[in-house]
Parts: C-alpha cells; structure tokens; sequence
DNA sequence: TTATAGTCTATAGGATTACTAGAGTTTCAT
DNA sequence: ATGAAACTCTAGTAATCCTATAGACTATAA
C-alpha cells in the first residue's frame, strides 16, 4: 500500500508544479487547498527538499518552489524517499538490496524469482511517468500515455 | 511489502506441491522445514483451506493436501487471500474497488491514474504465475517463463 | 480409549503510521 | 532594531497492524 504520506507527498508536488513558477508556495497554503495536515506536510516537505525535489524560502514571503522541471520528477523517485523502496521484498529491490533475514537459498527462491518481475514492471513504470506526464493541463504535459505493461 | 504471513503461506504451498501426492503433510512437518512458527501457520493453513486452496484431515494420520493442482494455484490468488489487494490504493483495485476517505475527484487523481497502471501489470504477472511456473522441478513445471512487462 | 492432529478464540508485545506540540531560526517590512 | 511571518527541527503520542503465542476444543485412527 502507499502510505497516506506518499499520497500527501504527491499532491504537494502536482501542486506546486500547477503553482506560479518563481512565486514560493506557502506550506499553509497547500495544505488547505489539499487537505493534508498542515504540521505533517512540513515534514514532508522537509524530506522532499533534502532530496532535492524542492527548494524553500524561510522568513516572510517564504515557502516552496519546485527544484526541477516537472518532466524531470518521477513517481518512483518520490515513493522510494517517501515509502522506501518499491519492491515488495528487500531481497527483490534493485536499489535497496538487502538479503531476506530468513531465506535459505536465494538463487532457488522462487517467491523472489517472481517479485523481481514484479518490481521491475512497477519500476518501469513509476521511474517513467513524471508529474508532467500524468497532468493534462500543464504545458507539454500528458505527451506520453505508457501504455501499461508495453515496452518503454 | 508483501508480509511475513504471505511469505509463509507460499512457501508451505510450495513445500505441499512438491510433498508426495495424496498423503496428507503435518503442519509440523511443514513448520520445521521451512522455519514457520508452528502456531502461525496453523492460522495461516485455515485460512487457504478456508478459501479452498488446501483442504486437511483430522487427527491421527491427518494432515494437509494442496487442493488443487499446481499449475491452477496463482500467486495472485495467495497474496490476496493472506494480505488483502493487489493495488496500492482502494481506489486503484479492480477485484476490491474502494474510493478512498480523502479523494476530491476520482476522475482526475493523477495519483490513482498510475496506481492503475501498476495494479494491472502486477497482477498480469501474479495471476497469470503459478506454483507449478516457478518449481523447476516439477513435472510440466516452469513451462512458460514470463517475459516481464511483455503481453501475456 | 488414548494419543495424535487439526480448529478456534483470545491475547500480547513490538513496530509502524499518521499525526501533534512546541521551541528555534531566518527573513522581510517598518 | 523589532516584530511578525514562515520554514526547521526534535520529541512525543495514540491508534493500528504485524507477528506471533497460549490454551482449550474437536475429530480420527489404531
């Protein structure tokens, strides 16, 4: 499951990219037109921005830009800072392996042999359709529809 | 993340795939082999008996048999007995549609839109793999190999 | 009739999730 | 300078979920 703060994660981002650009976003301001918690969005926000995907203004007339075009931030990228990796299984993550704790043989495991298939079809599809990607009224937004499952 | 629950359940269904036919495996027996905690995978047997994917005997000489042949047991099936929907989100489910608590309008979730996109490539992978698919050693086993992300 | 083996209900401890509180820091406007 | 506006940061907390465990109950074979 995404976590409700991958999802309020998310809103924030398509947020800001519908936002003026160069005109910082007030976090009180995302938070009531997106219905997230205000004091849980500074968080995330926070952890957004210390990857990079944001950058802010403190003091008067402060807030939050996006850091990057929106064509250049993609759905796998947010989850993984957010909900970690998208695997289903640590044994079957590209970017965060880790051995399961109690597997036995990992070369016959056949649970991860199909997890991987799993996680590389979710992948190539969340590390390819950006926050443009999936918004029809921005600029250049909606170019591409992956059909899903079909070849990048 | 698939759950530790779901992990067990696999692994005993494949540990009764390859058990010799007919005669009913101890719960015990499959405990020890594979390291589940007795107690746990009792609940867990139940519960896929309960769905019909096994069925038992009772006391002496008693025992669990898969209830079907390997080839018709799909991990979808499984994963979605022990720890619920495919999808990501309630909204995102084809087999459990929910709309979810917080959702303005569902018809132009770009969140959701993806989610879709991710629930329908997983489950054409974890419908469409059996037990039998990933058993290398079993008779007819592992027959079709499932190009990942290509159509079915 | 007794030992064996599955069935069922209840519960407990730890981890995670989704927040909330409140003090601290930076910046702008006056 | 100073005060209000806004982001930053560290804790803490209530509720829920996950991973079991305990123990009584029921069915069956020898």
């Amino acid at each position: 499951m995404l976590s409700q703060k991958a999802k309020y994660a998310m809103r924030a981002l398509l947020y800001l990219a519908r936002a003026e650009p160069n005109r910082p976003v007030l976090i009180s301001d995302i938070a009531d037109q997106q219905s997230v918690p205000k004091k849980f969005l500074e968080l995330i926000l926070l952890d957004l921005k210390r990857h990079g995907l944001v950058h802010s203004y403190r003091g008067k007339k402060g807030g939050y830009l996006l850091a990057k075009d929106p064509h250049q931030i993609f759905f796998g990228q947010v989850i993984r800072i957010i909900d970690g990796p998208l695997a289903q299984l640590p044994c079957a993550s590209r970017t965060a392996y880790r051995r399961c704790d109690d597997c036995q043989d990992e070369r016959t495991c056949e649970i991860r042999k199909v997890l991987m298939q799993v996680r590389d079809s979710t992948a190539r599809i969340l590390d390819n359709t950006s926050l443009a990607d999936v918004m029809s009224d921005i600029p250049g937004g909606a170019a591409r529809e992956l059909a899903a499952g079909a070849g990048i």
